[in-house]
DNA sequence: GTTTAAAAGGATGTCGAAGTCCTTTTATGG
DNA sequence: CCATAAAAGGACTTCGACATCCTTTTAAAC
């Protein structure tokens, strides 16, 4: 069992005619005979060729091919993301070449140097936590490639960005938490370097301030992980007692949820003693216990709108566009734990 | 902004030397002199220099890259998988082309073709549930391109397999339920056409025969998403009623927590009116109220071992290897939901 | 009957890398 | 001093598709 792709040499070999004949009768060429277009179209489908897409490629300077370099595939607005990505791109005849950095550093740059190599037209990039030099997307940025950040951006290269709203998205999480009658909420918040750790912090903040709310700084607890909320359990709960907590606002929704599964261990009811909101609305909200009400942040634009901003510089080569950031306000989804 | 890749023929032009002594002095050809060598290296570093993947892909009628078709990349089974596939990849020197196939056929016969187009080594395949005409994969296959299929197998076509012991796991699910006292087991599956909804169905008879108990026909239910739960909701609620059931068995672990929830809302308690099992173990198994006992399907193994077996291939081309089937089996996970 | 042009198709070069073959220069042996 | 070979590097070809340029045949025009 040997590769036996057919050619156009092979087609014009066993037709009698010169490869430039084939290749014009396939594409209905004004010069070739119609009997001739004919039985060439006959004889290509009947052999089912298909012409080599890394010649074409090689050929046409072009691959129709655009690299995406993400975190982390498993997580659900990633792969939201991806489907974004690719439903505009199957529609204008583009390949979507997905890597996986892992929020690996290492990873991202010999990911990044293959999307080079393989000469894609265009790269859409999402770093990793782990990323402090920019240099490998500097690299491909200097190659003349197209790039977009969504999401985890990096703001030291000036190109297209779609981003969400962290800031308002906290504030309407923290709002609505207030409006539900909740008076002192608990933040479970990211590390402070990262971008959306900050940003949800200061929408927090400004909820309550925006509602004549004292900001309490005992009551900000660095928490974004499953095992952070188990292993900070005793702690949690004894803040809770001491500051009459009726609301938490997590920074994002596994930590919401198993901060929700910890109050029920001990017996806390969810929404009617704390209620709880989180941030992400992946799939697990729906199928936590209750229901968990958070802020949509939506993957699928989020993918939809790159690929909108990427397709336009590669429809428009030459072109000088300038540059722009399209920001996604994250809306709330309330269901039953508040 | 345009397109800059640096050439062999560039460097040649600059260092003044021709595209052939460019070319042997990168890979330390002995022809060339060791002062040129130098000479050359130096220049192509600073420049960037990296050789074109198209055209030495066009060249050594080898693309490096490995095309995968995997039904959503949303779901934590399939994402675990291209992380196994990955790993493995990457070490060897592949890159891996990841198609969606949305669980569409024509999506697949899209994906398929566009694999086959670009040429890529070998192929992965987990077959959509919507797909039942298999020309697409065969003519891959004819087409000389190593394929092997993992998870959602096509036994029409004799190639190299990696499985999950449905039978198997679904035995022990169903027993365990009868082991915790369940006598009347309804079992929520999936089509019948497809080979994990044949076989777990097989496997959960397999168990109530062990433990004597009768099979009926009204428990066997087809069902297996989240949705369908919820619009069969009716429908399930009288046939529990009627049927007494006490033990659910559900194919997949979203189709078994939607069951919770759906039986939650009618005020059934589980596990102590109704015990519930799925199978598959993804992260929401842990998140769900209560949280669900299943069986542990491996996806990142069965990634791996479906790379392995492709790497065989392509690293021993033209030595035929008889085509064999890697079956994992997997194993029970027990939490509160049983 | 010759000019002219349209119709139909072939030959050649290009994209980028690299293997095969060929040429030039220099050194060594007899 | 010539033969021979090693050292160093260039020319040519190939992978597959296709665009550009070139050739042949035939029919129309004068």
């Amino acid at each position: 069992m040997k590769s036996n792709h057919v050619t156009l040499k092979d087609i014009a070999r066993i037709l009698e005619l010169s490869p430039s004949t084939v290749s014009r009768a396939l594409k209905d060429h004004p010069d070739i005979n119609e009997e001739t277009k004919k039985l060439v179209k006959t004889f290509a489908e009947k052999v089912n060729y298909r012409p080599n897409a890394l010649a074409l490629s090689l050929r046409r300077q072009k691959t129709n091919t655009i690299g995406l370099i993400i975190p982390e595939i498993v997580h659900h607005f990633f792969s939201s993301v991806i489907s974004g990505i690719e439903d505009l791109a199957y529609g204008e005849g583009y390949n979507v070449m997905i890597c996986q950095s892992n929020e690996n550093y290492q990873r991202e740059v010999i990911d990044t140097q293959a999307l080079i190599d393989h000469r894609v037209d265009g790269i859409l990039v999402s770093v990793s936590k782990t990323t402090r030099d920019y240099n490998h997307l500097r690299n491909a940025y200097d190659n003349g490639i197209p790039m977009v950040f969504f999401d985890r951006i990096v703001e030291e290269i000036k190109t297209d960005r779609v981003i969400t709203d962290d800031f308002q998205g906290a504030q309407i999480a923290t709002s609505h938490l207030i409006e539900r009658g909740c008076k002192n909420i608990l933040h479970l918040a990211a590390p402070q370097h990262l971008v959306i750790g900050s940003r949800r912090k200061e929408g927090y903040l400004k909820a309550l301030e925006d509602h004549g709310i004292k900001a309490d700084e005992d009551l900000i607890v660095k928490c974004d992980t499953r095992e952070y909320v188990f292993s900070l359990q005793q702690h949690l709960m004894k803040l809770i007692e001491q500051k009459h907590i009726d609301g938490i606002f997590a920074v994002n929704d596994s930590t919401a949820i198993a901060t929700m599964q910890a109050l029920q261990s001990e017996g806390i009811k969810i929404p009617d003693q704390i209620k709880v909101i989180g941030f992400g609305d992946g799939p697990n909200a729906d199928i936590a216990y209750p229901p968990l009400s958070t802020v949509e942040q939506k993957g699928y634009e989020t993918g939809r709108e790159a690929m909108r901003l990427l397709l336009q510089r590669l429809e428009n080569p030459g072109i000088e566009i300038n540059f722009s950031t399209k920001v996604l306000t994250p809306t709330l989804k309330q269901r039953q734990s508040t």
